[in-house]
DNA sequence: TCAGTATGTATGCCGAGTATGCATCGCCTT
DNA sequence: AAGGCGATGCATACTCGGCATACATACTGA
């Protein structure tokens, strides 16, 4: 979804052929999402079937193809800025599922488990770190406030990790059935 | 990812067929994961191309074809339980493709977006709180701890849209190369 | 008999990755 | 200065996994 969402507000503005589309796209996102060119292609593909951009012949330097936003693409595109996000249905990442299977799986030793994601989270709390710095280094104010997200989203994760380390596990009730 | 780890968790104990399957998945996670049926097929035979799981002939009551683990499952289903989660590489949520957006797109209503989304926020807040409550009463120890995990990620998201409410926002640099 | 449930297959879209093709530009070397 | 060559710009085609819909069929119980 937001990789066709951001295609259209990149081209709200200006016109741009694929390439550039993928430049601005990880530019705008400070380089933390690579994105592949050939899901691009397909993206403005169906973007145009839908009738949400349409292509600003004819081709030029090297076969480059602009596609400029439609009104149709415009109106989609206010409508997804304007609909609350409800985020994925929430306990379908694969950390649930983990923590459910080692719990239930006799030898899941959970506390290894605990102990390796929260080292993992705490990796990820330095990278963020650093990113941030360099946002805000670079100018990127807006850029800072996401990555000011996702911190709080990794010290949620920490937190909650600590809690489930300090239960005391054994006979609780798991029921299957 | 996880649909098939947790399809191969499932199998660890016992052979089941594809609907079974679907069904204890689905009790496992507390009914917060409907899981397309379609899904679980292709799933399995996926499984059985690689070598994870192998069907236990010959087909049953009304056509059912039960499954069991095979050795290579087993270690696959370990090696996904010992290693850490990853997660998504972060900063590739709608949410945040969507606050850009609207940073940059000048008409983009930020505080109204930061509004709508903390409705949202606590209406998710209310269902957890829920679910948790009912978890609890059903004795599901297990479903209980990762709704607390959601709970602590949903405070986390409110907490955030806090901090960039009260921002002064407007001659900010968001600078675009 | 009819509704519903159990069980499975077929098909198609979308997300995402890999591989390939070709033009151009700039640099290095002789 | 010419020729070669690697990097970059730009695009397409192919493949695979996730996920949804629709369909088919058997059984079961009112």
């Amino acid at each position: 979804m937001s990789l066709k969402y951001g295609v259209l507000g990149l081209l709200k503005g200006e016109p741009l052929h694929g390439y550039e589309v993928k430049n601005r796209f990880e530019a705008m996102l400070g380089g933390t999402w690579e994105v592949n060119i050939g899901q691009i292609y397909t993206t403005l593909q169906r973007l145009e079937r839908d009738g949400f951009v349409r292509p600003l012949g004819p081709r030029g330097d090297r076969g480059k193809l602009q596609y400029e936003l439609s009104p149709n693409g415009q109106k989609a595109l206010d409508q997804w800025l304007a609909e609350p996000d409800s985020g994925p249905q929430q306990l379908h990442e694969d950390i649930y599922v983990k923590l459910l299977l080692a719990t239930r799986i006799a030898n899941g030793d959970l506390h290894g488990l605990l102990a390796r994601q929260k080292r993992a989270y705490l990796q990820r709390l330095r990278d963020l770190n650093r990113l941030e710095e360099r946002a805000r280094r670079d100018g990127r104010v807006d850029l800072a406030r996401l990555v000011r997200g996702a911190l709080l989203h990794t010290e949620a994760d920490l937190k909650w990790m600590d809690e489930l380390s300090s239960e005391r596990f054994g006979e609780e009730g798991a029921k299957t059935e």
